[in-house]
DNA sequence: TGACATTTTAAGTAGCTACATATTACCGTT
DNA sequence: AACGGTAATATGTAGCTACTTAAAATGTCA
């Protein structure tokens, strides 16, 4: 007799939950296969396939073909960020967004620029300096490099009205995206930008992105003090 | 005749995903049905229902029971972070792990501790603070609140040996996870303690559990200089 | 014994049916 | 026009079968 049809696949996965934290199976034990398993809480293969798809994907188990299933040997806390368009970051919180480009110019990118992509021969890439207001007060300063080979258009776009930032995560999906968190100093130069004192500890977000390999662009968004990033769920 | 059996849900994905990025749907657009998708590129609704949940699951879609699959309004880039038990993070850099008992004294959580928990009237939790080392040098200092009524085990576990990072990690799962990152300056005690000079900016993660609504522990992780939190994919 | 080919195994994927569930949409009544 | 109940509908879940694929285990031969 089927145990129910009302519990879903959550049921199985957080009584495969269970049994991993009592202690039944600790870092790095092998679970029973899927089938066992199946055949014990008398449900189908298929049910248990995918609780065990969300037990992998929240890291707590690994699991490769007929290798079977374990418990991660290296438990991790894995949490998920969203990190929306800044204007919309802006008016979510109901204040007037505002947006200035401070500079756009082609260059050859530097040494630093193309260590973030990987990259060893130089290329040529837009550099954009912008900074994003919140209520007429500075709000984040982006510091940009977009890859002209891998994104011709950019030149096309009108930055002064629309930020590549915008621009970019409407019009170019990317297959891999970097990010780096880091705490670092506010020098002479971002002080101004953002109105913060010299020496203010500042968050700064560094993202890159590719597709299918080709670098498409690479951000240092460096936020006013007192910024904090939080997690979705 | 089917497309074929070999492309998985991820072409239907892939298939959806370039759709949306070619502009033939915008944010907020409704997507049509799953069975006229699958119908379209002769699969199985299955199919397409997997295909759909991870464009769900990326946050490039919103899905609703009768409302349909309509391409998320505001796009985020998303993004997933593994953070490891302390111990096990210095250890994969090859260096060796050391770990000081600084302070563990039971008294009752003060306002702002409460106010992680979302919490009103006052609770008596477990004070921790400790030092994590890496090749004896300073790696991590850890502010953290335990509550007791929670947790009341705690009290039996010796935080001179093992760490309560590594034993909540291993012993106590949790339902929801907070997480927030932010800069700080370094004042005079973290200076001393991680050997930092006073007014280094200094990357603060701060990390509250709870399992049921009930809060387990909440954690102030201040890294050394120049520390960087990177992204896991 | 070691290198290499073969078999076996356990997870991954696809397709189908049936039913559950959450909303929206509709319609009738007041 | 406002309200409320009902039907329609799109996604969510469960179960089953069949087949694919990666990789571990085993066997074979030099």
């Amino acid at each position: 007799m089927k145990i129910t049809n009302r519990l879903s696949w959550k049921y199985v996965r957080d009584e495969i939950h269970h049994e991993i934290l009592s202690g039944r199976y600790g870092p790095g034990d092998r679970l029973p296969r899927d089938a066992d398993i199946a055949n014990q809480l008398n449900c189908a293969r298929s049910t248990v396939q995918r609780a065990m798809q969300d037990l992998s994907d929240i890291g707590l188990v690994e699991r490769r073909r007929k290798g079977g299933t374990r418990v991660h040997p290296e438990p991790v806390t894995r949490a998920t960020l969203d990190i929306p368009i800044t204007r919309h970051e802006v008016e979510k919180k109901g204040a007037r967004y505002g947006y200035q480009l401070i500079r756009q110019e082609e260059m050859s990118a530097p040494r630093t620029v193309l260590a973030a992509f990987e990259l060893t021969s130089p290329v040529s890439m837009l550099r954009i300096e912008a900074l994003h207001l919140s209520d007429n007060r500075p709000y984040m300063l982006e510091d940009r490099w977009v890859c002209i080979n891998t994104v011709p258009e950019i030149r096309d776009v009108d930055l002064k009205i629309q930020s590549a930032n915008e621009w970019l995560v409407l019009n170019r999906p990317y297959s891999r995206c970097d990010l780096r968190f880091y705490a670092i100093s506010a020098d002479q130069k971002m002080s101004e930008m953002l109105g913060a004192k010299i020496g203010d500890a500042l968050l700064l977000i560094e993202r890159s992105t590719w597709i299918d390999g080709a670098p498409i662009t690479t951000v240092k968004t460096i936020t006013t003090p007192g910024y904090q990033l939080l997690t979705s769920s």
